[in-house]
DNA sequence: CACATAGCCGACTGATTAAGTAGGAAATAG
DNA sequence: CTATTTCCTACTTAATCAGTCGGCTATGTG
């Protein structure tokens, strides 16, 4: 990851960390039953492995994804595919962060931003990872 | 601005100097006929003078307003606000990137930042500043 | 029990970008 | 000629991101 962020558009703009998360949920959700190690998530996503600790250990703690040590270990989600959303994941990683206000005769952008936000927001928080890994 | 990045949302993250300049431009295509100087836009938006100074210079450049030095000089839009959307500086600024590539069982995650950008740049292209001022 | 495996955890570093500043030069009106 | 206001390059500072480090803790196997 050469830019700091990957980006999807002008405004869309996913930080390898978030990308990261989303990618190691998907890879996830298309294992079979079992552990998945981090080493494997690693090598499948192409993820930097301590980096991906990192991001594993922050969605555990939110109780996304669960886990379990030693020989033969490893992470499995916390509940079904199909009951996780992308929202869920980025809500962990990058939270929701509020809209901020627009002085005077501006003040109808923000309507804009709104807009997109909801559209955006509608569209995470529909689409599972039982829809990823079958897509 | 205490955040580096003003957010409208968890991936639209829209930066300082491009919201500057979609107020600085508001506030040209709310302004009456005759030039506007950048003093008086950055009392009305809030804007860090010096700061502006630079916005305004690449706006010019790039054709979207017009300058006049001197006494009661200023900026002025260099076409109607009719026809100045905010895609247009909204590129100015930032540029508009390009998509990448998401690995093995992932790659439909890049369909769904496909949509969302669409959306979004749909949006930004329709929209123009007379709406935004008679908003 | 020893040992290998694999997750757990906080702190830290380096690079990049964003945000804002500085110091003046060049025009233009009165 | 003086005040105003834009023009322009370069610089400084602060934040964030991306990724690393060192070591600890749990757990299955022989």
């Amino acid at each position: 990851m050469t830019t700091p962020f990957a980006v999807a558009g002008a405004f869309v703009r996913i930080s390898a960390r978030t990308q990261y998360a989303l990618r190691a949920v998907t890879e996830l959700a298309a294992a079979p039953e079992g552990p998945v190690s981090a080493e494997r998530i690693a090598a499948a996503q192409g993820i930097p492995r301590r980096f991906l600790d990192n991001i594993l250990l922050q969605l555990r703690r939110a109780g996304l994804i669960r886990s379990q040590r030693g020989p033969d270990g490893g992470y499995w989600l916390a509940r079904e595919a199909s009951a996780i959303t992308l929202a869920d994941v980025i809500a962990v990683v990058e939270g929701w962060p509020s809209p901020d206000e627009y002085p005077g005769v501006a003040q109808p952008l923000a309507d804009v931003w709104a807009t997109i936000r909801e559209h955006e927001e509608k569209l995470l928080t529909e689409i599972t990872f039982a829809q990823i890994v079958s897509a």
